[in-house]
DNA sequence: GTGATAGGCTATCAATGATAGGTTGACGGG
DNA sequence: CCCGTCAACCTATCATTGATAGCCTATCAC
């Protein structure tokens, strides 16, 4: 079932080439979007994908390397929906806005893969692909999420330069700002929240250098 | 072992009254703050409690139902930290700040207990104290939520009155810009952040109405 | 062919949250 | 004093979960 992909499959369902992976991350994906992250089980995802439960350890060294790659996943994806409108001739605080409009679209267009991404317990300990996290190596997690914050970042360096520190303290609260909305939105929608859109205006519109 | 706390033990160590649930979830908190809220079992709370792991079954109804309580219990206290500093003569943003400051405070001295408030998965559903959230009848997290937002709402309705909606979402928008900053702090502590104090001292002389 | 390798399977673990059913001890009415 | 009640607890036991061990099979380089 929905075994279509449009990637090569064999006759047994088996698959050639290293995509098992990325399938096993978009059914993940699905399944955390669908149930909740907690009501997934690993069982779950083999099933969905075709395989035996045993067998996604192949791919994966534990459960909790799946959450941790989708949360680099969640990081490009992120970090891409706001490259797409960084750019431009409006001015720094106004492609700013942009920014935190694009990044509040994407968290609330996939909750699941926002909270993947921000707010998970611990997601390292888990890094993904086998690289072990040596001493320089930096922890492809929180390689992402650098890269991720470096768009926000560049804006507010065209605006106030990167002499100082000002231009990261100005940056970092930025996101928490945006963050902040996102994450509470998402995790307390059971909140009886002002009229939604009227909200996240106002809020964007607060951000500033 | 550490079963001292000023209270009432007969020569078991079976406490008398209802207490055995709160020492439960002070030791659930304790053990919540040392290892993370997903390394900690129940057997682990049974065991630092001095009893045994179904036991725990007869004060509450589900793990679950404990982290939930603790939920309740943390908004209180947050409510409680930024009632003390609501009050007073200073300008209603000026308190704010103050308010700003203390659930900065409060959230970074009790991570876990901030994350249990917060950043749960979902702590409806296992309504605490075995009360049927029936229609009209509130959920007890939800309530404890309200009465903590409503801290910062009043202080905002000060300042430009209730007549709109427009205090709601400043008071939401507020509540967001500060939540957004400890739950990233929280949540990210690997990341490379700016100077703390300057970052929290930019980020709350940013809030305004 | 033949060996190596990737990918998979069944069987099985230990740990976890949860339930079933029985036991103990305090307490109050008759 | 006795007996029913009730809260609190225990042991034994489940089903489920993440994870491991050991074996099988197809593909491919040589």
């Amino acid at each position: 079932m929905m075994q279509d992909l449009a990637e090569a499959v064999d006759g047994d369902g088996r698959r050639r080439g290293g995509n098992r992976r990325a399938q096993i991350l978009d059914v993940a994906l699905k399944l955390f979007a669908q149930k909740g992250m907690a009501q997934v089980t690993t069982r779950q995802i083999a099933q969905e994908v075709g395989i035996s439960q045993p067998s996604l350890y192949a791919h994966f060294r534990s459960a909790d390397e799946i959450a941790a790659e989708l949360c680099v996943r969640a990081f490009g994806a992120l970090a891409e929906a706001m490259g797409r409108v960084a750019g431009g001739d409006a001015s720094p605080i106004e492609r700013l806005r942009r920014m935190g409009r694009a990044y509040v679209d994407f968290a609330l267009d996939q909750p699941d893969m926002y909270r993947v991404a921000f707010m998970l317990e611990d997601p390292r300990g888990c890094t993904p692909h086998g690289i072990e996290t040596e001493e320089g190596l930096v922890d492809p997690v929180l390689a992402a999420g650098l890269q991720c914050f470096a768009c926000m970042h560049r804006v507010v360096v065209e605006q106030v330069g990167s002499d100082d520190d000002r231009a990261m303290i100005l940056a970092q609260s930025t996101w928490a700002h945006v963050h902040g909305l996102v994450s509470l939105l998402i995790a307390r929608h059971e909140f009886p929240w002002a009229d939604r859109e009227a909200l996240i205006e106002e809020h964007l519109g607060r951000m500033s250098f």
